[in-house]
DNA sequence: TTGCTCCTCACGTCACGTGAGGTGGC
DNA sequence: TTGCTCCTCACGTCACGTGAGGTGGC
């Protein structure tokens, strides 16, 4: 348990937080909910994390930056030592969780770049309302329909006016 | 203030909320925080929304789905109603806004086609592993490196691992 | 009038933020 | 020994979740 000074890269909670770009709360916050332990502690009970656990820290503010709580996250990176597994069952819930990853990323894509079409589209016709002298307000409806056009507006120009 | 029986597209609460795919509590909480307040109130309190105003929710949630603070939103989307303002100045308010979002957007999805890369490469090595007499342990510092080829192993397989 | 929807508190929760007061490590 | 880092509570916050108890609307 307490081997951190004969082993190689552990490195202390702090630089640990550096490194990844987060803080000390949240690292053992993630310990109290078992997403990601210290690989040792010191006898005063300082953490030392690998930096390797880098790339779970990684994948674990991936997954919440696409909604998921940690709850979650905690049963797709479920530690390996799970009882007594197989090789190929451990394989099988590795690939499970990174095609879940797979699937919530091709998702998230698509819809940001849906949302990313609305906004350009409510960009270009705003170019036109700069040019125009009719204002939204509660007296022509925001706008619904366009004076101009008599088309309904962009939905994310419908948003803001 | 009370004319709701002679204003034509509102509708409740509760029809707002399945259209828009939330709930009342959201609703309410996002008026409190004066983020989308109801277009009207009946003689009882019930809230009216317009369905125009499904565009500024699906907004907000996009939003919030960047990763922005409910306080920073309402910075965004303010409402046209600031004081005295001029024509041109609210123009380019929305302007600013819209402009925000799409930088918000497009560092987003970049950042997702990165990590997608990321669990792309860590399947394609998965495939390997599965036929690998190794497993992943204390004792083999978690596959790393990598007893076959001697590199390290693709991040989001270190992450598991 | 009945039933469904809505109302306002108000306490609970998740993922941390932020000190208070004390100790470990080189 | 000094200074910086780390420790464990523990209360606060943001964005809601979830009832309790009561009233509005067709």
């Amino acid at each position: 348990m307490d081997h951190a000074h004969e082993s190689v890269d552990l490195i202390k909670i702090g630089a640990f937080a550096r490194l990844a770009g987060t803080n000390l709360r949240t690292l053992r916050y993630y310990e109290e909910l078992g997403i990601l332990a210290p690989a040792a502690r010191s006898r005063g009970g300082f953490r030392y994390y690998r930096q390797t656990d880098l790339h779970r820290l990684e994948m674990i503010r991936g997954l919440q930056s696409l909604g998921l709580q940690l709850e979650r996250i905690a049963e797709l990176m479920c530690a390996p030592e799970t009882g007594q597994e197989s090789h190929s069952a451990f394989i099988g819930r590795v690939r499970a969780a990174l095609e879940e990853q797979e699937t919530l990323l091709r998702e998230k894509v698509r819809e940001l770049e849906s949302q990313r079409r609305s906004v350009r589209g409510a960009l270009s016709k705003l170019g036109e309302c700069s040019n125009c002298q009719h204002h939204p307000g509660d007296d022509n409806n925001h706008c619904h329909p366009c004076a101009l056009t008599g088309e309904s507006l962009p939905p994310m120009l419908s948003a803001l006016f």
